[in-house]
DNA sequence: GTCTATATTGAGATAGAC
DNA sequence: GTCTATCTCAATATAGAC
């Protein structure tokens, strides 16, 4: 209520937020959007569910602002990394750490991501979605087409194929993450880039008939 | 009712059943399960909700046929795999064309798994669903695993990272794949095997700092 | 910012006629 | 095997007091 704008209280009042958003996220995360009912939210955040309403006009707004968040954030991460001076190999191994690392940073909005995308995308609220999925797409594959101009990079299978299977396998790592086990992101990051960039056979695959 | 066991017609009654599974399948892949009412099942089968319980007695029991008959298909196509007398890398190689291969014929039971596997598994009821996966691995890892004794996989990286990898990046692909599409699943597979065998790099991949 | 109390809707499921 | 009719419950969301 201060007139003066250094002692807007904004900060104070998104954290109580944040903080629900979070709490709000893990359900979402292990139950799934849809079987996780907003008192289940409210009881963990040690509230009622009538007051949550006071922060959310609705639980989509509760998984639209995690959501939202994660993608903002992990865009300018990819960015960064992007226009880096780097070579094509070295910037798309810095974005495959990127991409593990959200594992720890961020499980439940990853974990979110991949298991509601193909449903929420399907409403205009969370167009969002696909324009984020999409521009990702973009600056991944623009890395692998330059590594494979490069000539750094095999030119036989297409950068797209390629950046769809190595997506798929980084982002439903978390579906097997634990934060607590041994590996951390980056080990299991550097096991995916040995097999993914040296491949697995330890001599050329024999091809059927000649 | 016959008490001729040549004349009984249980074949005959699931197919309406089996019908109905195959209806319920496709909007549990496309709107999720528990965004999928019996009400739209039944109007997608033609008959009013009431009447879908003269086939089943729940909506459960509509998702566990539907991954049941499933995951025991698929079980029975890897083992006849996994029995042949190949070396190690073409069994592999078998495999991985039927797990590709499951996105034409099982498209909606594949997508319904890899969406909903992780909540339904919380429930004794679907239990069976981490038998039939975990089993799966382990014929997976066997083959792996002989590959890497054999000489013919790299073994800097561990079985079962590698299996989990490439299981991730297979069914995964449920999202994108289009069966209308161009691409067939052994073209899909080729993609796949030329990356992950192969590998993506064209020399030995740098390591930092020598 | 939270609580009390409740409105409202839509879901899964049932019973019995046809 | 399907329809008519309806039960029952749980879910999201609201209104106003504190």
């Amino acid at each position: 209520m201060s007139a003066d704008p250094l002692t807007t209280d904004v900060e104070f009042v998104s954290t109580r937020r944040a903080e629900i958003v979070a709490i709000a996220g893990e359900l979402f995360a292990t139950r799934g959007y849809a079987n996780t009912t907003v008192r289940e939210i409210a009881d963990a955040a040690g509230i009622l569910s009538g007051s949550l309403y006071h922060h959310f006009d609705s639980k989509e707004s509760m998984i639209e602002a995690l959501l939202r968040d994660f993608l903002v954030r992990i865009e300018g991460e990819y960015l960064s990394v992007a226009a880096g001076s780097g070579d094509p190999v070295t910037t798309l191994r810095a974005l495959v750490y990127v991409a593990f690392g959200a594992l720890a940073t961020d499980r439940a909005a990853v974990a979110v991501m991949l298991n509601e995308y193909n449903v929420l995308v399907q409403y205009p609220r969370f167009a969002f979605l696909r324009d984020a999925v999409e521009a990702t797409e973009r600056l991944w594959v623009a890395v692998l087409d330059a590594g494979m101009r490069a000539g750094d990079l095999r030119q036989d299978v297409p950068a797209d194929a390629v950046y769809r299977f190595l997506r798929d396998a980084i982002w439903v790592s978390v579906r097997w993450y634990r934060p607590e086990g041994p590996q951390r992101p980056e080990d299991i990051a550097d096991e995916y880039l040995t097999v993914l960039l040296g491949g697995l056979a330890m001599r050329r695959p024999t091809r059927r008939s000649g």
